[in-house]
DNA sequence: CGGAATCCTGAGCGATACTG
DNA sequence: CAGTATCGCTCAGGATTCCG
């Protein structure tokens, strides 16, 4: 991908800036969490507190941190709903629901191979 | 996903057994390296030795760690050449294959969304 | 060369408390 | 209810060393 090595050709400035981005965004949202967030905000639109008790596990402060860091790479979409009690609500942006896909995909993977990767396991820790 | 919430009908007892198998290998592959080992495999086997300078940035010690993880749940097969010195080659599996195409279209999408988000993150940062 | 083991540091994360 | 801030600790993970 992503991971080319390049030596020192005219535009290459360009390829290898673009390229280290790619690379910090991969990392961005190649983790646990993130994933299980657009997953979980792939159904619908959800507030701050039924994504905390929807992805378990997280932790208030693990939950903001991704809402915020995924906010700021413009795959999920902040309202902010001024009454009172607020009321603050995440939504899928178009990157963020292709990503959703991709999750998704990553989901009926795990399920598909449950059986095989089970198995596997047990032959492993023998 | 993954996350639902059971009460206490029949047949739970599996279910949620097989629902915590799938989180747990949901957070084994969605993390950076192993991702990033994945994908590089997808080309080609690989050497161990090729793969820590393939994968760029990962350490000796996460490059094992990751690849007994991966080759535990059945996504990566180790082959060792008993020759000396040793020669130990790593390839996709049938599942990690199928994964490899996940992290395929994963790229994809980072190249596809880069301009998007790129912009995203100069106006939250501001 | 590939891997295991050891040591050591600091980032990551949970817990808690405080604001609007 | 949502978010920020602070503290403390655990443990992920880098550097190093040794083995087959």
């Amino acid at each position: 991908m992503v991971t080319k090595q390049f030596e020192g050709s005219p535009a290459d400035a360009d390829l290898t800036r673009a390229d280290s981005l790619a690379r910090e965004i991969f990392s961005d949202v190649a983790n646990k969490w993130a994933l299980l967030i657009i997953e979980a905000l792939g159904e619908r639109t959800l507030r701050f507190s039924e994504l905390r008790d929807g992805v378990e596990g997280i932790s208030h402060k693990m939950l903001t941190q991704n809402l915020r860091m995924l906010e700021r790479n413009g795959l999920v979409e902040r309202n902010v709903h001024p009454t009172v009690p607020p009321r603050v609500e995440y939504t899928l942006t178009e990157p963020g629901r292709a990503l959703w896909e991709m999750t998704n995909e990553m989901c009926g993977w795990t399920h598909r191979y449950l059986g095989h990767i089970e198995a596997s396991r047990r032959r492993f820790d023998a």
